[in-house]
DNA sequence: AGGGTGGCTATTG
DNA sequence: CCAATAGCCACCC
């Protein structure tokens, strides 16, 4: 039993616009909420394909380890972790501790 | 229609 | 801690 596209996309936005301001999620824990357990890699896609001028915060969706999946872009920075740095997280050597910055959202 | 490819992950060594 | 491995599955030729 599987539903359209349609249907997991919203529901990916409808989560992701929920995330606080300087917490973050993983991919396999969106993936999880929309009801797709393994759909991670799905999500990640998505990230890259977001609809132009969305003020969705993709940057706020990291990987499992705590690290950014983006590549470092012209000026040889990370975009992501610069814009967390922004929102007060924390990043040590290129590390996010998920203990300490990962959105629980049923702890509201 | 079939095989390669990821913005992934949990597990194992 | 890091690296390799084996699952995963929509997408894209």
């Amino acid at each position: 039993m599987d539903q359209p596209d349609d249907d997991r996309e919203s529901q990916l936005y409808a989560w992701m616009a929920q995330i606080p301001r300087g917490t973050v999620v993983t991919y396999g824990q969106l993936a999880r909420l929309i009801g797709w357990p393994h759909g991670a890699r799905w999500v990640g896609r998505q990230m890259g394909r977001l609809p132009r001028g969305s003020q969705l915060p993709w940057h706020r969706v990291i990987n499992a380890q705590g690290r950014s999946s983006i590549p470092v872009d012209a000026s040889g920075s990370n975009r992501q972790l610069r814009l967390l740095q922004r929102e007060g997280v924390l990043v040590v050597e290129g590390r996010i501790s998920l203990r300490r910055y990962q959105w629980d959202p049923f702890a509201d």
